[in-house]
DNA sequence: GTCTATAAGAAGATAGAC
DNA sequence: GTCTATCTTCTTATAGAC
């Protein structure tokens, strides 16, 4: 690992931890093993850290993402073709998708930093809902409507569906960040979610065997 | 309205558009229409304005939610007098929570600035739990379980059935705190995921009728 | 209670030796 | 590339006149 890298890698470190403005380049330094003066040899300034560690994060994001779409492509057809999804494949892919989010450091240290500093300018705006709103729905709508072509769940919005599966484990994630104490309750809520998501969703057998009865009546 | 209130009310304002650190006590004077040593006539120090606003906030969320218990439990309690409760309603209950959350002036910025500085300290992360997810969670709770009770939907857990009300309300908030120019689309998203969730969670005509057959023959 | 003047120190950044 | 010394500016806060 360069010098470069390890000061990307300390500075983030110390904005999740504390924010931007409440880091102070000497911080940096320090955590690195250095003094503050020899940081400007590689960055111009603070800012220039932060603005590295966004496009940094950005390429590790582009990769993940695109890693994720060619499995997540590869199972939502799976699925498609089996034209069925166990309650544990829904379970393990709602566990998945939060615990890698919670516990990858860069992706959760990225995630923090980001909360604070979104409000700061458009870009950033855009990018944390992008990367924590948008494109997990996007991805996880994709998802469902691979599953409802398969029939075994009632006819509804795959976006809606995505909403209502993504939305609870967004909001135990931004819990578990700021009290990481409450991952335990948070996994089993997510479990307890996904069944109950499962149970509502799913063309019952009650409901098809009495759709049998009225076909053949 | 008095000197130390309005020092408050500005304070508040620039600390939700910058976060604390980035505002400066000459800011919150200006703002004010006064000059930074006038501000420690009134509070001690920059902190002291912090912890203030806390405090305030803190009184008013007490009144606020005393109400909400008080014409809550009463809507709660109609519902189950009716044993029903219309698409509609469950409509107009998640809206008015969306939208007074995100266009209640101090609501709204007392969340962005909680928003950044949730982990600055154990309280503001135990803060902002209670206030935007445990507090909503066991309210919409305590509604479903009277809903559920009038028995017009499935038989599931209430708490699980709050999160998938709520979670999505939650999430399309802090969009719109972030992104105000997507309040419409939030808007439509959310009275969609109402319409989905009663139509999920309620014991269709269907599957009544199907238990009716079931129970004459 | 508000102001001007200013102290006291913090924080970002640079110069130049090694 | 790293350091010490230093500059400059910013930031909180105080002193004391009005």
């Amino acid at each position: 690992m360069t010098t470069k890298q390890k000061i990307l890698k300390e500075a983030l470190t110390l904005f999740s931890e504390k924010g931007y403005h409440a880091v102070y380049v000497g911080d940096i330094a320090a955590a690195v093993g250095m003094k503050a003066p020899s940081l400007y040899k590689h960055y111009k300034s603070k800012k220039d850290i932060f603005n590295a560690i966004l496009v940094e994060m950005e390429e590790n994001y582009k990769k993940q993402t695109a890693e994720l779409r060619m499995n997540g492509n590869d199972a939502g057809e799976d699925v498609s073709v089996f034209a069925a999804v166990s309650e544990d494949t829904l379970v393990q892919m709602g566990m998945k998708l939060f615990q890698f989010f919670l516990h990858d450091d860069y992706a959760s240290k990225f995630r923090k930093m980001l909360t604070m500093e979104q409000f700061h300018d458009h870009d950033l705006s855009h990018l944390y809902s992008k990367q924590y709103i948008d494109d997990p729905l996007s991805y996880e709508a994709s998802i469902f409507t691979f599953l409802l072509a398969g029939g075994v769940f009632k006819n509804v919005k795959p976006d809606i569906m995505a909403l209502h599966f993504y939305a609870p484990i967004y909001m135990l994630l931004t819990v578990c960040d700021r009290q990481p104490e409450r991952e335990m309750e948070a996994l089993q809520l997510i479990e307890e979610h996904i069944k109950q998501f499962n149970f509502i969703y799913r063309k019952d057998a009650e409901n098809e065997a009495c759709i049998d009865t009225w076909t053949k009546s």
